[in-house]
DNA sequence: GTCTATAAGATGATAGAC
DNA sequence: GTCTATCATCTTATAGAC
């Protein structure tokens, strides 16, 4: 048995919503691609922000299911960052979706109904909450280098890291090469071990 | 005398393009706010993108006065990276249009217009460049410490200080605090010196 | 749950008068 | 250079049949 109607919807606004941002996409777009007809959509997701909320907060679970998959266990602090840099090399490099849906939500914020707002700035808290914690626990654990931080915090630290690979995806995306994203994070998690 | 019709068109464009994004903002807003009839902006910049077009040529000529400006002289490499970060704490901080409008693009390349396009990937190869050789500069002087660096070159140092600016500016539009931006691109430059 | 049909308004763009 | 009027198309969203 297929995916149910609601998930194959997801599916594709999620896409078309990584490519084209909220205001690049529409109903039309998702009902060809599912496909259904425009009221059958509607009938899943009444208003456009509804699906917006939908989509991001799919892509919140997920990404924390992952990251938190992560943290299990005994990995080490930096193995936790590498698993986080590694999560968006594999993003960057795919061919559907190349992108953060939340990095270009993030940019279009002001044109956004506010229940997308909402979840977008929910999930840049709580992103940098949990890569402050995995900075943490990594200089407890000795894997990456407190000198190497340079009289910054495990907070100012993760705030940096998380607009790092925020910028490095959007120079990846302005430069059509995804190698730009990969030399970027490499380099950057190397000068923290 | 005031300002000619196209520089007020483009004022009235660039803002609406660095708030909404480029699929957020339509010929009647502009004409609104310019104030003029659709017809006669259509006159100025006939199509969607020959308005786009021109309005990142001129941000892209006004940064660059800005950060050659900022290089002329004897100013150390140090300096002139502090003058390019000056510069966006000071964009974000403002009220009218808190972001760097080649950012904003960048996210939503898939769906602008090639010559938008363009105009877009050459500002971030540009910029790229500059910034390089600003820091090979704050090598050759002294004001930039090489063993901060980590094994990483002037390139590389580049790629990650454009990420990061770029990042910040996203973090602090995600989660509407513009102090997000100052105290990340703050700390970055305390840790070149 | 899905469809056809349709509404009410916005969109990028043009014609032609002044 | 600016306007009014208009165009074809697309937008989000609803009504109502099956």
């Amino acid at each position: 048995m297929p995916q149910p109607t609601p998930d194959r919807i997801l599916d594709c606004a999620h896409a078309l919503l990584a490519t084209h941002g909220y205001n690049g996409f529409s109903y039309a777009d998702v009902a060809r691609r599912v496909p259904l007809s425009k009221p059958a959509v509607h009938h899943h997701f009444p208003a456009k922000s509804d699906l917006g909320v939908a989509v991001v907060r799919r892509y919140r679970a997920r990404a924390f299911d992952l990251l938190d998959g992560a943290s299990r266990g005994r990995a080490s602090g930096r193995a936790r960052l590498a698993a986080y840099i590694g999560y968006w090399r594999d993003c960057v490099t795919a061919q559907e979706s190349p992108f953060c849906v939340c990095a270009l939500l993030a940019a279009e914020m002001p044109s956004l109904p506010a229940p997308v707002r909402a979840e977008v700035a929910g999930h840049f808290r709580a992103l940098q909450a949990w890569l402050a914690d995995a900075i943490r626990a990594g200089f407890g654990d000795g894997s990456l280098a407190e000198k190497a931080a340079q009289h910054r915090d495990a907070d100012a630290l993760a705030a940096e890291l998380m607009a790092l690979v925020h910028g490095a995806m959007l120079s990846a995306r302005a430069m059509d090469d995804p190698g730009v994203f990969d030399r970027i994070a490499a380099g950057t998690l190397r000068g923290l071990a």
